[in-house]
DNA sequence: TGTACATCAGTGAACGCGCGTTCACTGATGTAC
DNA sequence: TGTACATCAGTGAACGCGCGTTCACTGATGTAC
């Protein structure tokens, strides 16, 4: 579509990169990875659908490329939450983690909503998972686990940020609203 | 593919009914309504393709009635949620409504993910609902609102089925001990 | 300095496929007279 | 009682489309000698 030079030699990665961003970008509009065409993906970046062989092998790993991009950020962002109080750092980090997915509702649904195609792909969500439960445990009593706690957190975020989603006409009370109110069980043990 | 035959005259409606059940066998199988074929339906019904068009203006009304069956089950088994005391009533409405939904992951996938076809299928979502906050204020003070706390309890259910759908590899918890975890902060006045 | 050659980044054209949908048709069944 | 006809439930065949993928090719760029 794009008219566009070929990459200079030795520059042919780019190309990659290229191919990345622009399924990134097309995930946006269109509803999940299945519903998204390799040859669209090659239209975005301006280059023939064959051109997509000579960095993945196939359609399942592009997406599996994307994914592996997207989940670094989202590890990013969460990871970069500040910490004033344990409890204010988990909240933090749940209001961060909805607000990523909020703003990127058709890449948030390719890392945890389509098919897992790639082993790295789970480990990429456990990793991410990881720093969750890590939050709720500093909010705990030292001999606390917290695995299911944080399990059910992730979860509750998971369902707030997709059904806002897939039901924007729903009247949806503000995030943080909803978030207090799923967030206390998660920190104390239950009565 | 199954041979069968005509229905006798004024029983053609007996085939609508055997597409929308053919429709939503075949939501099981399937990632969701995009990706479910009308010729597919068409086959599994044993039936020509064309044979659809006699009862559904096209493939999205044909989801539409899945919806509207599926969504009049759901209702069915929450309403008939058993209720020594509303908190007893409360927390097996919620077993109820993720039972139905990891029994049937592909329907229930059509009923809250899916883009909404018909404005029916909307209020569906809300009359369900609804039930969940009758549920959540029959708990509560009779001054207490509780709508933001259903919400809330609603997206936490839906997280915990979704994530329990996509991610079937990840060590979850048991079911109850998640809805424990959410349940409490739903009923009672945050401090 | 010149030139033959390898390599790189990418394209032209085509394949077979299943899809949603449309048009014209069929054959059995009930109904009017 | 017989028969012409309307209606009903469905089919045969085809349409144009975008898809994932493959094969053979091109043209520019760097490198060896």
């Amino acid at each position: 579509m794009t008219t566009r030079q070929p990459n200079r030699r030795g520059q042919g990665d780019q190309l990659r990169a290229e191919l990345v961003d622009a399924a990134s970008g097309l995930l946006e509009q269109v509803d999940g990875a299945e519903a998204l065409s390799l040859r669209a993906v090659a239209r975005a970046a301006g280059v023939a659908p064959q051109s997509v062989y000579l960095h993945f092998a196939d359609k399942p790993a592009l997406i599996a490329a994307v994914c592996e991009a997207r989940f670094a950020d989202l590890h990013t962002t969460l990871d970069a939450t500040p910490s004033a109080t344990p409890r204010a750092r988990l909240r933090a980090m749940c209001l961060a983690y909805c607000d990523y997915a909020l703003a990127n509702p058709g890449q948030y649904r390719v890392l945890f909503s389509g098919p897992i195609e790639s082993p790295d792909r789970a480990q990429h969500g456990v990793a991410t998972l990881g720093l969750l439960l890590d939050a709720v445990r500093a909010c705990d009593k030292p001999t606390a686990s917290g695995g299911a706690r944080a399990i059910a957190l992730w979860a509750a975020l998971h369902g707030i940020v997709t059904l806002r989603r897939d039901r924007p006409d729903f009247p949806w009370p503000p995030l943080a609203e909803l978030i207090d109110t799923l967030l206390p069980g998660t920190i104390e043990r239950r009565r």
